[in-house]
DNA sequence: TAGATTGTTAATCGATTAACAATC
DNA sequence: TAGATTGTTAATCGATTAACAATC
């Protein structure tokens, strides 16, 4: 069964179900109607057996769906199962709390490796792993084959640094440089994470916060 | 002028409109055309054209934008120019990147205090803030009333303490914890950043990466 | 003025919601 | 069987794109 022509919608919703799901099923619960799910994650009932209906009929007409099999079918749909190598590039601030706050595992990755441009940097202990100065990278990369390189570097070197990475094999980035990082090349995956857009976003409502008393 | 009844599609992409513009302002760029920009942006110029006249004609005919006058404009409309307080609950790797990585006051805000429930952690200083106990609470927000909330803290505690946060006068939450708070409240902005949902969107992306070609 | 490019209306496209027959 | 709830088709809604008259 392809999974091509899932919209992103619904794919950037994926994760949210799997959360809920997940969550649910720690406490015990057993099978839930998408009428109770959707009240849940304030989400409508028809939207969620749309959804789910994308990858096929997890559900039981007159029961509803199994809480243990949905969780297993949308995280194999989403890959949680498998094992994708990542890097991690730049191990300043933030890339040092990504490598040591993310369990990696549970989302269907492992971090194998961690690169600094600074050489002061090499050898120093990030999240169990030895930070390599980046005159390893090639030799690192023809060993261990990583598909996902986790980009925690300034802006300015983000594009080069990029196309380097796709030449030796990179296919997908995360890419949390203040910078949209463009892949000419297809079949790569970028997930930007920028942070400096989103706490605008708050900016912006607290900003329009009486908008609405104030309107014409 | 009211900024009500602006689509969150439009507000989401203030913000890459804003680093784009400022990053061609840098380059010495002094106009634009939408047909340029969306070139630029990967985006069509109608859309452009539309997102920028929800708040008003920023552009002339003829000539297409003035960066400089653009670049202020959408700041303002972000709010940028603000300076709205924001204190960190949760000092822990991931807290203490975002305390220390972040330049808040290039996005409207300023971080005035950080918290941890680990009395051990009270008292360390990170960003140049002192972090203090949760008992310091009350007092502190009573004294400097901030408005943003960024929550940094595992996910069994994110609800509760949200809605105390919100009963001491928080209206906008950046969220971290891994958890989706609820905020009966309205008036109260919640912007998740939900990092394991976004690298199970590069999992999904590998894990489907050649559906294409198996396709019926 | 002629050329360029906006602001804005109309057309299209896609995503969400509603409805209901199928079925457990 | 009767009741519940799905899977799926149809209707609605909203967002994106196209077109073009207004105008610098």
């Amino acid at each position: 069964m392809s999974k091509k022509g899932i919209s992103i919608s619904v794919i950037k919703r994926l994760p949210r179900y799997y959360r809920f799901v997940g969550e649910l099923l720690k406490q015990g619960t057993v099978r839930i109607s998408s009428g109770e799910l959707a009240e849940k994650m304030s989400l409508t009932a028809s939207q969620i057996r749309q959804d789910l209906n994308c990858f096929g009929g997890f559900g039981q007409q007159g029961y509803g769906y199994n809480l243990q099999e949905l969780h297993e079918q949308i995280g194999k749909i989403l890959g949680v199962d498998q094992s994708y190598k990542a890097v991690l590039i730049g191990a300043g601030n933030l890339g040092r709390a990504i490598a040591t706050h993310m369990n990696f595992k549970e989302y269907g990755c492992d971090l194998v490796g961690i690169f600094d441009s600074d050489p002061a940097k090499a050898g120093s202990v990030v999240a169990g792993l030895k930070v390599m100065p980046v005159s390893e990278t090639e030799r690192f990369f023809k060993a261990e084959k990583p598909q996902i390189a986790i980009l925690c570097i300034p802006k300015t070197a983000a594009q080069e640094l990029a196309d380097k990475l796709v030449s030796l094999g990179i296919t997908a980035f995360w890419n949390f440089s203040h910078y949209d990082i463009k892949i000419t090349h297809k079949d790569v995956a970028v997930e930007n994470v920028h942070l400096g857009d989103s706490i605008m976003t708050l900016a912006y409502a607290l900003t329009h916060a009486d908008d609405d008393k104030a309107e014409e």
